[in-house]
RNA sequence: GGUCGAGUGGUGGAAUCGGUAGACACAACGGACUUAAAAUCCGUCGCCUGUAAAAAGGUGUGAGGGUUCAAGUCCCUCCUCGACCA
C-alpha cells in the first residue's frame, strides 16, 4: 500500500515556514555586501489589492518572474525580487462606502489576503521590503516627489473638460463612462470645464519617444507608446477673419494642401466662436455648441458617425490666395488637440471630404494621383501639386517645405511639432488617494508646504462624498486640518483634491531598494547599485499609461539628479492573459461553471434548464469564470499550480485554463517523487545508488541535455514551457532506468528547484543534503557528454524523407553521399533516374538527392 | 478604418539560421495489475489508400500563388481571429 505518497499539503507549508524563519530570500541592504556580487532586478507589476483576491491570472505573471529570480539567484546574482500593494484607488473607496468602513481597514484586510495567497504559492519575495502605497510612510515620498515636479514648473492648474456626474456630485474617469452614462448606476454624465491639476508630461514627449530606442522591450509595445505620444510635424498657419481684426491659428500636417482649403472649422469650445458668429446664425450655433460639449472625444471623432456642424456666417481669408472661405463649427474638431481649429481640405482628407460632401462645400483637387475623381473620394497619398500656384509640379514632401518657408517669409505661419499626447490630468475629487502637499493663500496664490511637514496625512471625514457646495470630499475635514500655518506665519487653506491612483505606482520600483528609509525616498548608493530594473513583467493593459507615467516621473527624477539612469525599466515582457470557459444565457447573464451542465450535446443551466452559450474569454470576476489559486493549491499543491501555469504555453501567449491540464503536471511531480522515495516504506528508493562512475550512461547524457535546455529556456523566460517538457523527458527516462545514481538526481533537482521549489527542497533534504537548494549553485552542462560516436543522417530524395542512416559522427561529406546513394530504400526512389544534384548539409545531418 | 500580432491533430502547444512537422502533455481508445474500482505501468493515437495484422505509399501547418535542392518558417494576394489606436 502506498503509505507515503507525494503530499504537497504537508511539505509545502513546512518549507514556506522554514524560508520565512531563516530569511532565506532576504536581500542585504548594506552596499559593501551587495557589491560582492553582480545584481539583477526582477519585478512583477504589483497588484491592485481589490477584495476579490488573487486568481490564477495574477499568478501567470508572478510565477515566471519568480522562476527567473530563483534562476538568477542560483547563478550567483544578488536578486532584487520584491512585492507590494497598489492600494489607493476608487474600487476600495467604493467598497468603503458600501460597507461603511474606513478604506484603510479594507486595504489592510485585502493586502493580508493577497500576501497569504502569495506565500502559499511559495514565491521567493523579500517580504521585509513589502510596500503599500496608501500608508503615510510611503505616500510621504510620493508627495515629496510631487513637490520636485512642482518646483520644476511641471504641475499647473487648468480648466479642462471632465466627466461630471451631477447625481454623484463627482468627476468620473473615461473608463467609467459609456454612452454618456455612469456604467454602474446609469446616471447621466456631462462634460464640464473644471479647474484641475495637470502634469506637463508633454514637456517630455520628445525624450519619452527617443529613449524608447535603447530599451529591450517588445517592438509592438514600443510602437504603442510611439502612437500614444503621436508626434506629427507640420505648421501653424494664421487665418484672418474677413471684415474683422480677429485671427485664429490652425495646426496642419499638410501645409502643401493650403490652396485646397475650402473652409475652416472651429471646435465648439473655441473662444472665437461666440465672437465671430453672425447674429442671424447665433441661435443655431449656440444650440449646436451646447449639445456638442456633452459628447465624449471618442463619440465626436469616430469615423463611423455622421459628421455634424453649423455655419457661423463668418468667413476666413485663405492666406495663400486671399480667397474667402466659410468658417464652420463642428464637433469633429477637438479643442484639446492642436489649436482647436483646422483648415479643411476636403480633396485630401477623409473627414473633411465627408463633411464637405454632406454640406455642399466645394472640393478642390490640389494633389494629383488619386484613382477616383476628387468629388468621389479624397486622395491622401503622395502625388504632384496642381491648382496651387507656386507649388504646382512639386511632390508632397517638397511642397510642404516650400509652403512652410513661404508662410514664414510672409509671417503667416511657422513650422510646428504637435503631439497627440496630452498633459496628464492629475487631480481627483475623491478621498482615497494622496493629498497634495499644497495650500492656497487668501489672495489665490498657491504655496508648497515644506518637506519637513510631510506626510500630509489623510484627515478623517464623515462621508466619502463631495460637500453640498460641490467641493471634494477632503473639504469635509476638520478646520484644524484645512487651515495650515505656513513657516512665515501666514495662514492658508489646504488643497483638497487628491492625486490619481497612478501616482503611487510611478516610483514604487525605487522604494523597494530601500523600503524603510525615513530620511529620503531611497539611498542614492543603493539606487546606483540596483537600477535599472532588468526584467519587468506585467499585463499589456499597462502598456501605455502606467509605463508612460512611470517613465515620465523617472526622467524628472533623473533631471533632479536623484536617479542615475534615464529609463527605469530596461527589460520588459508582457504576459499573455489567462482565458477560461464562461457560460452565458440569451439575455447575456453569466453563470458559474458549477451552475452549468452538458445535456444532449448542449450546455444548459442546471437550475432552469435554459440553454447556455459557452465561450473562452479573459478570466474576470464579472464573467464568473475566475479560478482561485487557493482552490488549485488545495487539490494539487503550489508546485503543480506553478508548473501548470508555465507549461500551459509561452509566457507571452494568451491561453485557456484547463483543469485537466493540472493533472498532467501533478503526475509528473508524483513520478519525480517516486524516483527518490519508495511509497510503500517512505524510505529512499532501492534503485538509488552511490555510484559515481556513471558518466557514460544514457541517463547521464539525458541529464546534460536537460541542463542545457532548461538553462537556455529559462534564460529566455518565454520558453519555460519547453524547459518543463525536457524535465518530463528526463524523469521518464530516469523512471525506466534500473539504477539511479543519487548524484544525477541531485543535479536534476537543481533544475527543478526554481520551478517547483517545495518538492525540490524536500527531496534534496531527503537525499541527505542540508540547507536550501534554492540558494545552491546552478549546474552547467558538459558539451562533450552530448556528442556521441554516431549520428543520424536524414536522407531525402527530392526533399522528401526516405530513410535515416546511422553513420560515424566523423563521416565526411563524401562518405555520407556514398552511404546514401547505396542505401536500399533510397535506391528505390532514384532507380533509373539521372541524379541532378546532391546537397549535403552536414550541420543539419541531412542529405538531399535531386533526381 | 489604421497599426501590430496570430492561424499547426479532438485539446494546450513543440519545431534553432529555410533542413525529420506534431516534441511534451491533456482527452480518447486498447492491454496488464485488481474480486471490483481508483491509482500505477505498457501500448495506439493527423487524414487517406493499403493489410488479417504489418510492410509500404500518398497527402497534410487558414486559402491561393511564388522563390528554393528543400517552406509551418521567406515573398505576394486573400480570409479569419486577437490586441491596441481611431
Amino acid at each position: 500500500m502506498e503509505n507515503h505518497p507525494y503530499a504537497p499539503a504537508e511539505i509545502e507549508p513546512y518549507w514556506q515556514a522554514e524560508w520565512q524563519e531563516k530569511s532565506a530570500f532576504k536581500i542585504p541592504n548594506d552596499i559593501e555586501t551587495l557589491k560582492t556580487k553582480p545584481k539583477f532586478y526582477v519585478l512583477g507589476m504589483f497588484p491592485y489589492t481589490s477584495g476579490a483576491g488573487l486568481h490564477v491570472g495574477h499568478a501567470k505573471n508572478y510565477v515566471p518572474s519568480d522562476v527567473f529570480a530563483n534562476f538568477r539567484r542560483m547563478q550567483g546574482y544578488h536578486v532584487m525580487h520584491p512585492m507590494g500593494w497598489d492600494a489607493f484607488g476608487l474600487p476600495t473607496e467604493r467598497t468603503a462606502v458600501r460597507e461603511n468602513e474606513h478604506p484603510a481597514h479594507i486595504t489592510e484586510r485585502n493586502t493580508e489576503t493577497f500576501q497569504q495567497q502569495m506565500q502559499r504559492i511559495g514565491f521567493s519575495y523579500d517580504w521585509s521590503r513589502k510596500i503599500d502605497t496608501s500608508v503615510p510612510e510611503y505616500y510621504r515620498w510620493t508627495q515629496w516627489i510631487f513637490l520636485r515636479l512642482y518646483e520644476k514648473g511641471l504641475a499647473y492648474l487648468a480648466d479642462v473638460p471632465v466627466n461630471w456626474c451631477p447625481a454623484l456630485g463627482t468627476v468620473l474617469s473615461n473608463e467609467e463612462v459609456k454612452d454618456g452614462k455612469y456604467v454602474e448606476t446609469g446616471d447621466p454624465v456631462e462634460r464640464r470645464l473644471m479647474r484641475q491639476w495637470m502634469l506637463k508630461i508633454t514637456a517630455y514627449a520628445d525624450r519619452l519617444l527617443e529613449d524608447l530606442d535603447v530599451l529591450d522591450w517588445p517592438e509592438g509595445l514600443k510602437e504603442m507608446q510611439r502612437n500614444w505620444i503621436g508626434k506629427s510635424e507640420g505648421a501653424d498657419i494664421t487665418f484672418k477673419v474677413k471684415e474683422s481684426d480677429k485671427t485664429f491659428t490652425v495646426f496642419t500636417t499638410r501645409p502643401d494642401t493650403l490652396f485646397g482649403a475650402t473652409y475652416c472649422v472651429l471646435a465648439p469650445e473655441h473662444p472665437l466662436v461666440s465672437e465671430i458668429t453672425h447674429p442671424d446664425d447665433a441661435s443655431a450655433v449656440n444650440a449646436y455648441v451646447k449639445e456638442a460639449i456633452n459628447k465624449s472625444d471618442l463619440q465626436r471623432t469616430d469615423l463611423a458617425t455622421k459628421k455634424t456642424g453649423v455655419f457661423t456666417g463668418a468667413y476666413a481669408i485663405n492666406p495663400c490666395n486671399n480667397a474667402p472661405i466659410p468658417i464652420w463649427v463642428a464637433d469633429y474638431v477637438l479643442m484639446t488637440y492642436g489649436t482647436g481649429a483646422i483648415m479643411a481640405v476636403p480633396g485630401h482628407d477623409e473627414r473633411d471630404h465627408e463633411f464637405a460632401s454632406a454640406f455642399g462645400i466645394p472640393i478642390v483637387e490640389v494633389i494629383n494621383g488619386g484613382e477616383k475623381p476628387i468629388e468621389e473620394a479624397p486622395f491622401e497619398g503622395d502625388g504632384v501639386c496642381v491648382n496651387s500656384d507656386f507649388l504646382n509640379g512639386m511632390r508632397v514632401a517638397d511642397a510642404k517645405e516650400k509652403m512652410i518657408a513661404w508662410l514664414e517669409s510672409e509671417e503667416r505661419g511657422t513650422p510646428q511639432v504637435q503631439y497627440r499626447l496630452r498633459d496628464w490630468l492629475f487631480s481627483r475629487q475623491r478621498y482615497w488617494g494622496e493629498p497634495f502637499p499644497l495650500a492656497h493663500l487668501e489672495d489665490g496664490t498657491i504655496v508648497q508646504l515644506p518637506d519637513e511637514e510631510l506626510p500630509i496625512e489623510l484627515p478623517p471625514i464623515d462621508a466619502y462624498k463631495p460637500t453640498e457646495d460641490g467641493k471634494p470630499p477632503l473639504a469635509r475635514a476638520d478646520a484644524n486640518w484645512l487651515k495650515v500655518t505656513l513657516p512665515d506665519g501666514q495662514t492658508a487653506t489646504r488643497e483638497t483634491n487628491i492625486m490619481p491612483q497612478w501616482a503611487g505606482s510611478c516610483w514604487y520600483y525605487l522604494r523597494f531598494l530601500d523600503a524603510h528609509n525615513t530620511e529620503a525616498p531611497f539611498d542614492p548608493e543603493l539606487e546606483r547599485y540596483w537600477m535599472p530594473v532588468d526584467s519587468y513583467m506585467g499585463g499589456a493593459e499597462h502598456a501605455v499609461l502606467h509605463l508612460l507615467y512611470a517613465r515620465f516621473w523617472h526622467k524628472v527624477l533623473y533631471d533632479c539628479g536623484l536617479v542615475s539612469t534615464k529609463e527605469p525599466f530596461q527589460g520588459l515582457l508582457n504576459q499573455g492573459t489567462i482565458l477560461a470557459q464562461s457560460y452565458q444565457d440569451a439575455k447575456g447573464k453569466y453563470y458559474y461553471p458549477h451552475e452549468a451542465e452538458e445535456k444532449d450535446g448542449e450546455c444548459v443551466a442546471k437550475a432552469s434548464g435554459v440553454s447556455l452559450q459557452t465561450q473562452i474569454e479573459k478570466m474576470s470576476k464579472s464573467r464568473f469564470n475566475v479560478i482561485n489559486s487557493d482552490d488549485v493549491i488545495d487539490n494539487y499543491g503550489a508546485d503543480s499550480l506553478r508548473l501548470y501555469l508555465l507549461f500551459i504555453g509561452p509566457f507571452t501567449a494568451s491561453t485557456p485554463w484547463q483543469d485537466a491540464g493540472v493533472e498532467g503536471v501533478y503526475r509528473f511531480l508524483q513520478r519525480t517523487w517516486r524516483l527518490v522515495i519508495d511509497e510503500d516504506s517512505g524510505e529512499l528508493s532501492e534503485k538509488l545508488t552511490d555510484a559515481a562512475g556513471t558518466t557514460e550512461s544514457e541517463l547521464w547524457r539525458e541529464l546534460h541535455k536537460t541542463i542545457k535546455q532548461v538553462t537556455e529556456d529559462t534564460e529566455s523566460i518565454d520558453k519555460m514551457n519547453t524547459a518543463i517538457s525536457q524535465m518530463m523527458i528526463f524523469v521518464n527516462t530516469a523512471t525506466q532506468a534500473k539504477s539511479l545514481p543519487k548524484e544525477i538526481l541531485k543535479i536534476f533537482l537543481h533544475l527543478l528547484s526554481p520551478y517547483a521549489p517545495h518538492i525540490a527542497q524536500e527531496l534534496w533534504h531527503r537525499l541527505g543534503e542540508t540547507g536550501f537548494i534554492a540558494l545552491s549553485q546552478w549546474p552547467t552542462h558538459d558539451e562533450a557528454v552530448l556528442t556521441s560516436a554516431t549520428v543520424t543522417i536524414i536522407a531525402q530524395v527530392n526533399g522528401k524523407l526516405r530513410n535515416r542512416l546511422e553513420l560515424p559522427a566523423d563521416a565526411t561529406e563524401k562518405e555520407i553521399e556514398e552511404a546514401a546513394l547505396t542505401d536500399e530504400r533510397v535506391q528505390r526512389f532514384i532507380e533509373g533516374k539521372p541524379i541532378r544534384k546532391v546537397i549535403v548539409v552536414s550541420k543539419r545531418n541531412l542529405i538531399n538527392i535531386v533526381v
